[in-house]
DNA sequence: TTTCCTAGTTTACGGTTGTAAACTGTCTTT
DNA sequence: AAAGACAGTTTACAACCGTAAACTAGGAAA
């Protein structure tokens, strides 16, 4: 179970066109990241190697060029990811952190409703108030 | 307007001393953090000296101790933070990051009474899907 | 006023990250 | 078989990060 803490914020971008595409060569990521950012090939490549070295990407190397793949799930990735950010958060401003994303979020109809039934269930059993843990255990 | 993106996870975790305690010393600092940290206070003076620099706390130093403070307010912290985190990823999953995040996050009566009626909102011109734009335009 | 403690400042150091050039080995095309 | 193109590998390098020791100056105690 690889650990998404080690994966930096340029690898993360490369990640993404190989979730996206299934598998691919480093030629296809050079491609379409040339749309996002102003990255040489090089700088892709090393990038490409470092996954590798992680363990995010491993290289189908019977025949040329290299097919390579994620060997992390996207939404396991993003689970990891997102989570790690909001255990850094003071507990009392999760919800008001959630609002401010919804709000500035495109989110479907079907997540939507998604989103309210799983609500509607959690608020059987909410606190009435959650309390900040800054400051450690007292 | 500072720009949270420099702030390093352990600066991050200083900060969240100081915007719980308003403003406090360096003393204080190191006393709260062994509660949640192995640091040496050593650690935790680079940390604030850091944060100096990047003009993400201010010293009065017109007494000693010198008494910090922050410059940039939590909740604007947080919402920079969590924003660049959802930035990075696919339009197409945050609905479900989202979700996740509430599965596992503890939310008052109060908020989750707010995310309700700002979904039910939100609804109401909420697209069918939200395309993937992991590939950069076509 | 001499000494000591405490807190602020300087220096340190290896690892990671962003960014990329240069080198090299392997197919493909003459 | 020789040459060229492309992609994989090595090397580079400064800035930032986590982590902390060592040094120093200002205020308190003796």
């Amino acid at each position: 179970m690889s650990n998404v803490e080690t994966m930096s914020d340029a690898e993360w971008t490369v990640m993404r066109i190989f979730w996206t595409l299934g598998s691919g060569t480093s030629k296809d990521a050079i491609l379409y990241l040339k749309r996002k950012t102003a990255w040489k090939d090089a700088t892709v490549k090393t990038l490409i190697t470092r996954l590798q070295k992680k363990d995010f990407l491993q290289a189908d190397e019977s025949s040329r060029p290299y097919v390579y793949k994620p060997m992390i799930a996207e939404n396991e990735a993003i689970h990891q990811n997102v989570n790690r950010v909001f255990n850094s958060l003071c507990d009392m401003k999760k919800g008001k952190a959630i609002e401010d994303l919804i709000a500035s979020s495109e989110i479907s109809q079907g997540d939507i409703a998604d989103l309210i039934s799983l609500l509607e269930k959690k608020k059987q059993n909410a606190p009435d108030h959650v309390q900040c843990d800054c400051l450690g255990e007292a």
